[in-house]
DNA sequence: ACCTGAACACCGTTCAAGT
DNA sequence: ACCTGAACACCGTTCAAGT
C-alpha cells in the first residue's frame, strides 16, 4: 500500500485524499456498518468503480484512513521529563481513538505501516531513549504504554456500548435485566457490590480516571525499572 | 440478548450451542470475513431463514459465540498468592484471545454481558480486593490489567499481520518496500535502529516477552500503591 | 413450534466500453 | 487516463406458507 506512488493527475476528478476524508467523515458518523464503497462514491458525486482507480479495494481505504487519523496524535515537546512527555502522547493517543472508535477494530486487524504511524513510533521510542531505555526494553518499554491506550479505549468504548443499550430499550430491557441481574448478584458477590457503587458514576470521568491510574502505575513500574540498571 | 430465556424444545432441529459452536469454528478458521448466516445454515444442514427462530441476528449470535470462549479462560486457585493469581488469569486471558483472534474486533464493539464474562470480572475482583484493593481503585486495578492484556494482543495480532502480507507477497512486496523503508529509515533513526535490531526475532516469543514485560511493571506499580495506604 | 423458499435491499469487485 | 454501467457472486433479514 505505501510502496506504491499515487498516479500523476491528468483528467482526474478526484484525490486520494478526498476519498479518505469522505471515509473518515462517514466513518466517525455511523462507523464501520455505515461505511460502503457505493456510499463513499456517491457522497463524491462518481460510481463505486471509479474508487478502484485510486484505490485498489476497501481495505486500502481504511489502511488511508487508519494513517490519516493517527496524524492528528500530537507529539509532545522534546525536551519534557520523559514520564510527562509519555503521558502526554498516550493522553492525545487516547482522544484520538475516542473520537474516532472505529479506529480500534483496525488496528488489531490490519498491518499497520503508514507514515504518521511511523512518526508516532519513533517520538516515542525517542522519549524513552532518553529516558534511559534500550534494547529489547526499549521495545517492550513503548509497547507496554501503547498496548495500555489501545486496551484502555477498548474497554472504554464497550462501556458505552452496554449503556447506550441499556438506555435505548428502556421499558422492555430494565425490566428483563432485574431478573438476569439478580441472580448474577447472588452468585457474584464482589461484583454485585462494584455494580451497586459504580451505578451512578459518570463513564466518562471514570474512564479518563481509571486510564491515569493505570498509566501511573505502568509508569512506576518503567521507572523502577530504569533505576536498577 | 442474556434476558431471555431459550425457548422450551419440541420439534426442534438444532440447539443455540451448535450454532454458536459452528460459528465459533469458522470463526477461528476463517475468521470474521468467512462467518455469514448462510454460511453457519448450510453447515448445519438448514436454510439461512431458520437460524432466526434461534437468535435475533447476526449480532446476537457473536455475543453467544464470544461469552462461549470467555469460557476458556482459566480462574486461578484462589489461595495463591495475588501477583501470581493475577499473572496466571493475564497469561491464560491472553492465550484464548491468541486461539481466537477474532475476539478482539467484538470486544471494543459489544456491550459483554454474558455469563462468563461475569464470571472472570468476579474472579479478578476477588483476587484483587483480597490483595487490599477496595472501591474505586479496586475497579481501576482490574481494569489496568484487562486493558493490558486487551492492548498487548491487539500488538501482537497486527505485528503478525504485518510479517504474512511481508511473506506473501515475496517479490514484489520486499522489492518496492525497500525504497519506502530506506525514507523511513533516514527520517527515524531510532525506528531505523529498532527496526534492525527486531528484523530476525520470533515474533511469538518476542510478544510473550514484553506481554510479560509490561505486566511486571504495572504489578509493581500496583503493589507500590498498596503499600502506600 | 419450527423450518423452507423466495424476496428485498443491499454489499465488494471486475471489466468492457466510452470519453 | 479516467470514469460509467452493467454484471457477478455474494450479503442480512423478513415473512408468507408449509409441516
Amino acid at each position: 500500500m505505501w510502496l506504491r506512488p499515487e498516479r500523476p493527475p491528468r483528467d482526474r476528478r478526484l484525490e486520494r485524499e478526498q476519498i479518505v476524508g469522505v471515509a473518515v467523515a462517514i466513518l466517525d458518523a455511523e462507523g464501520h456498518q455505515g461505511l460502503s464503497m457505493r456510499r463513499v462514491a456517491a457522497e463524491l458525486g462518481v460510481t463505486a468503480g471509479a474508487l478502484y482507480w485510486y484505490v485498489a479495494n476497501k481495505n486500502e481505504m481504511l489502511e488511508l484512513a487508519l494513517d490519516a487519523v493517527l496524524g492528528e496524535v500530537q507529539v509532545p515537546d522534546p525536551d519534557m521529563d520523559w514520564r510527562q512527555a509519555l503521558a502526554a502522547l498516550a493522553h492525545s493517543h487516547r482522544r484520538m481513538l475516542l473520537r474516532h472508535p472505529w479506529v480500534l477494530t483496525d488496528l488489531t486487524a490490519q498491518p499497520n505501516l503508514g507514515p504518521n504511524a511511523l512518526a508516532l513510533t519513533e517520538a516515542g521510542l525517542t522519549i524513552l531513549a532518553g529516558a534511559g531505555f534500550a534494547d529489547a526494553d526499549l521495545d517492550a518499554a513503548l509497547a507496554a504504554v501503547n498496548d495500555h491506550v489501545i486496551g484502555a479505549v477498548a474497554a472504554e468504548l464497550a462501556w458505552r456500548a452496554t449503556m447506550r443499550t441499556a438506555e435505548t430499550g428502556p421499558g422492555e430491557w430494565l425490566e428483563q435485566a432485574e431478573g438476569y441481574l439478580r441472580r448474577i448478584r447472588e452468585n457474584h458477590p464482589m461484583l454485585a457490590r462494584r455494580m451497586a457503587a459504580t451505578s451512578d458514576v459518570d463513564v466518562h470521568t471514570e474512564s479518563e480516571r481509571r486510564f491515569a491510574f493505570a498509566l501511573d502505575c505502568l509508569l512506576d513500574g518503567l521507572a523502577a525499572r530504569l533505576r536498577r540498571r
